[in-house]
RNA sequence: GGCCCGUUGGUCAAGCGGCUAAGACGACGCCCUUUCACGGCGUAAUCAUGGGUUCGAUUCCCGUACGGGUCACCA
């Protein structure tokens, strides 16, 4: 076969060589140690916990002086979708990932362009001709349907699947036919001669896992589609290359498919970067464990914690403990600083699939949120309700001095509250505050209603005074508790619940379902200074009954 | 089916040949407390399994089971 006939057949335009290439992106000129990093989405506009996982190549760029930068894989025509490069990149920025180079909103940056695939055609053509000149690819003109069925036949001979050995019908096919096929004009796609064997097991050192053994790989897989761009395998084998990327970062799934990239590095010579291949997140359904599927589960969207308004900071916070064990406990020695001051490792990354828990991330998140200024809270509340809630960003604007001090109760101080992770939980919570959303949720406690109900309202609104300190007002709660049959003390009531009508809990459990709506409410003196003696008289008032 | 990866308590996990096997979330109990929270103190674990190697295995090796992933002109 004359390889330099055929390669000249098949890419007539292509002129340059591989060199050319390497003059083009010479190795960066980076310190030593630092790594360069990206994350390399398709464009199909769904944004998911996996790109944020794997964009924690970030630190590890940025911590060692590195690259972090993004490239766009859209080699699949079919699946892109409009304004989806955007949407990674606003996801990633809300998140605080910033890109070093790479694609950006109105178009690119960075020496090693073009970051998207599709126009790179030439660069994957020209090693691909490369490639036919050395005799380690060849054209195939096998249709889907043939392919198919060879797939069935493989089945019921129980053989491996794939084009490979006695399947792999174009592999040595002479010149003549291959040039009746493209006088047809019939549809190709440039395949990698493989000349592994299968019996050969090849070390990979994985920057998370360790060792790695791999199955050389022995299918003559698709380099080239029909439409003369590359296979996901092919591009990042270029690309990495010529983009001087040390470490790809990426998920297990890609695993299965290391053999041919480890095989395409090799055999062009180039020298392979670090694969550091993340746990798969996994979800609980029924009662096995199963990865998250972009179909099913609404949590693998990152507009899902957008929505849910999750502060951004505690979702990072969470994906950075359960990316890196020893996050948590560094975390929780310096609680202010900033995570971005923690130096993360690969070594500590989890090898094995770990199940999403929103619990988790809810505890981060009011954990978080509880160590925040009111001003922050208020702030994020409305910047939250502006998109997801308009009514309530108006009644914020409207009332904003009753919002600014619903959201600073029980703030500060040594032990704050922590009431809400989200800001949409925020808005349930505080939505009794706001006279136009208040609603009686909870029931009057039992020994508190009845004839009792009305004597409790009466008697406290009566010695209500607005100017009294916290202390006072209490002192005049007991008083009143005392004069009515009600002990003064919990425990008391407990060891002879015959001598009294109830205790002090029942009065202020009375108290609080009247002004709140609920039995479970922030301390009621700083609610109902919040609300204004006004509002709060008007609420004791219309909870008596008859 | 082939191949690959994984397996410590309900969940996330530390552990890297010798430990009463950390810690966090959740659950439960108790304490503190006017309530609600917060906080404090506790409770719950035969490290999937069989066989090696070793004076000694959760840690190393092999098998098995189970779970997951992948076998496209998708990434």
């Amino acid at each position: 076969m004359d390889y330099q006939a055929l390669a000249d057949l098949l890419f007539p335009e292509i002129t340059g060589t591989i060199g050319d290439y390497e003059a083009k992106y010479p190795p960066r000129n980076l310190p030593e140690g630092a790594v360069v990093t990206r994350i390399a989405p398709s464009p199909t506009g769904f944004v998911h916990l996996g790109n944020l996982y794997n964009a924690i190549g970030e630190r590890l760029a940025h911590q060692t002086g590195g690259v972090f930068y993004l490239r766009i894989e859209d080699t699949d025509q079919k699946r892109e979708v409009e304004g989806a490069v955007e949407a990674v990149i606003d996801a990633m920025n809300f998140y605080g990932v910033h890109f070093d180079e790479g694609v950006t909103k109105d178009g690119e940056s960075g020496a090693y362009g073009p970051y998207r695939q599709r126009q790179r055609k030439t660069l994957y053509q020209t090693v691909a001709k490369a490639l036919l000149l050395r005799g380690l690819a060849y054209p195939c003109f096998c249709t889907e349907e043939d392919l198919a069925k060879m797939h069935e036949e493989q089945e019921a001979a129980k053989e491996n699947y794939g084009y490979y050995g006695k399947y792999a019908i174009w592999r040595d096919r002479p010149m003549e036919d291959i040039k009746a096929e493209l006088q047809k004009g019939t549809e190709w796609v440039l395949r990698f001669r493989s000349e592994g064997d299968p019996a050969n097991m090849i070390p990979v050192q994985d920057g998370i896992r360790g060792e790695l053994k791999v199955q050389e790989n022995y299918t003559d897989f698709v380099l080239l589609k029909s439409d003369g761009i590359p296979t996901y395998h092919f591009a990042h084998v270029c690309d990495d290359h010529f983009m001087r990327t040390t470490h790809v970062i990426r998920d297990e799934s890609w695993l299965a498919t290391l053999p041919i990239h480890v095989q395409l590095f090799d055999t062009l010579g180039w020298q392979r970067p670090v694969y550091c291949h993340t746990a798969t997140l996994m979800k609980m359904d029924g009662s096995s464990k199963r990865k998250l599927s972009k179909r099913k589960d609404p949590e693998l969207a990152l507009s899902y914690y957008s929505e849910a308004g999750v502060p951004q900071e505690a979702t990072w916070l969470y994906l950075l403990t359960v990316l890196n064990s020893n996050f948590e406990e560094w975390h929780m020695a310096n609680p202010d600083a900033d995570s971005r001051a923690f130096t993360f490792s690969l070594e500590k990354m989890s090898t094995s699939g770990s199940l999403f828990d929103l619990e988790k991330l809810d505890n981060i998140a009011k954990e978080y949120l509880s160590r925040q200024s009111a001003d922050f809270v208020y702030d994020g509340l409305l910047t939250w309700a502006k998109t997801y809630d308009t009514a309530l960003a108006e009644r914020m604007q409207q009332k904003e001095a009753l919002y600014r001090g619903a959201v600073a109760v029980g703030r500060g101080g040594e032990k704050p509250r922590k009431d809400y992770g989200s800001w949409s939980a925020a808005a349930k919570f505080l939505s009794f505050y706001d006279a136009d959303t208040f609603e009686i949720t909870d029931a009057c406690p039992e020994n508190a209603d009845g004839d009792k109900r009305n004597a409790i309202l009466d008697g406290y609104l009566e010695t209500l005074d607005f100017a009294d300190t916290q202390e006072e007002w209490f002192a005049k709660v007991k008083t009143l508790t005392e004069s009515l049959g009600y002990a003064v003390q919990p425990k008391k009531y407990k060891k002879n619940p015959e001598l009294y009508c109830g205790s002090i809990v029942d009065v202020t459990n009375l108290l609080r379902v009247a002004v709140t709506g609920r039995q479970n409410a922030p301390d009621l003196w700083e609610i109902s200074h919040v609300l204004g003696e006004a509002e709060t008289r008007r609420r004791l008032k219309d909870y008596r009954n008859g």
